[in-house]
DNA sequence: GCTATCTGGTTTCCATCAGAAACCTGTCAG
DNA sequence: CTGACAGGTTTCTGATGGAAACCAGATAGC
C-alpha cells in the first residue's frame, strides 16, 4: 500500500471542524443512514419497499437522504421505464464497505439495549428523589 | 414510569420505530457522541476541555449531549471541589465498549474521504452540466 | 370520459432543535 | 472593584424533521 504521510493539512483530523473527515463523519453518523444502508445491503431495493422496511421515515426525507447517499458515490439510483416506473438503489463496492463497518453499530445497540435501559431507569429514579 | 417490554418486542429490531434498539441507534448514531466517545475514551477529560478538543460544538449542546450521556451510563461525570471548580467526565465500562464499536467508524471516514469527495465532484459536475 | 390506483417524488406548513452569544455563580488575583 | 477562570444556563434565531397535501404519468375499472 502506497500509504504516504502528508503534510499538516492532509492529517485526517475528525476534530477539525474543516476537515473533511469530520464532515463525513457528520454525514454518516445519521439517524437515517445506519438504518437505510443495512436495508439497501441484503439487497436492491425500490423507493416505496424502502419506505415501508425502515419504518417511521417520511418520503421527504427518505428522498433527501437517498440523493445525498447517490452524490457520496454510497449508492446508485436506477430508473427502469416499467408502468409505472421503477426506480431501484443499491450499493455500490464503497457503500459496502461503509455497511459492514456499520453493521457492528446494529449489533451493539441490540446486545447492549437492556444495560442502556437499566442506566436510565437507575438515573432517572435518583433524580426523581432528588 | 417503568417500560415494559412486550412479548413482541422482545426481538431487537432496529427497523420497528418503537423498538428499544432503534432508539437506542437514534441516539448513538448522533453528530457529537462519536467524537465525545472518542475523545473521552483515552483519557478522563474536563468540560472546557473538550470542547477545545472538539472543535465546533457549542457549549449548550455540550452539555446537554453529556448530560444524555450520563444518563445512558455511558459516561460519569464526576465535580472536585477545587477552585475553581474542576469536572471530569470519564467513560463507563459500557462507553469503553461503545467506544471500541465506533472507532472502526472514524477510520473508515479517514480512510475513504478521498473517494467520497470524488464522488461528491462526479456528481456534482454531471448535475451542473445538465 | 371520469375516477381510482400505482409509483416516486416535491411542496407546504409547523414544531422542534442546533448554534451563537449573552448571562450567571463562585472564587481567587491584582 | 475589575478581571479571569471554570462550568454551566438562558435567550434568540435560523436550519431541520415530520405530517400531510399535492403532482405527474400511465394503466385499470365503470
Amino acid at each position: 500500500m502506497n500509504l504516504v504521510i502528508a503534510p499538516a493539512d492532509l492529517t485526517p483530523d475528525p476534530f477539525n471542524p474543516r476537515c473533511p473527515t469530520r464532515l463525513l463523519l457528520d454525514r454518516i453518523a445519521d439517524k437515517w443512514t445506519v438504518l437505510l444502508l443495512t436495508v439497501i445491503a441484503r439487497e436492491p431495493v425500490r423507493f416505496n419497499a424502502l419506505r415501508r422496511e425502515v419504518g417511521g421515515i417520511s418520503q421527504k426525507v427518505l428522498s433527501q437522504t437517498l440523493k445525498s447517499l447517490e452524490r457520496d458515490g454510497l449508492v446508485t439510483r436506477t430508473a427502469y421505464p416499467t408502468v409505472p416506473v421503477t426506480v431501484e438503489y443499491a450499493l455500490t463496492p464503497l457503500g459496502i464497505s461503509l455497511a459492514a463497518t456499520l453493521a457492528p453499530l446494529a449489533l451493539w445497540a441490540a446486545t447492549h439495549m437492556g444495560e442502556i435501559g437499566a442506566a436510565q431507569d437507575h438515573f432517572d429514579s435518583r433524580a426523581g428523589a432528588h
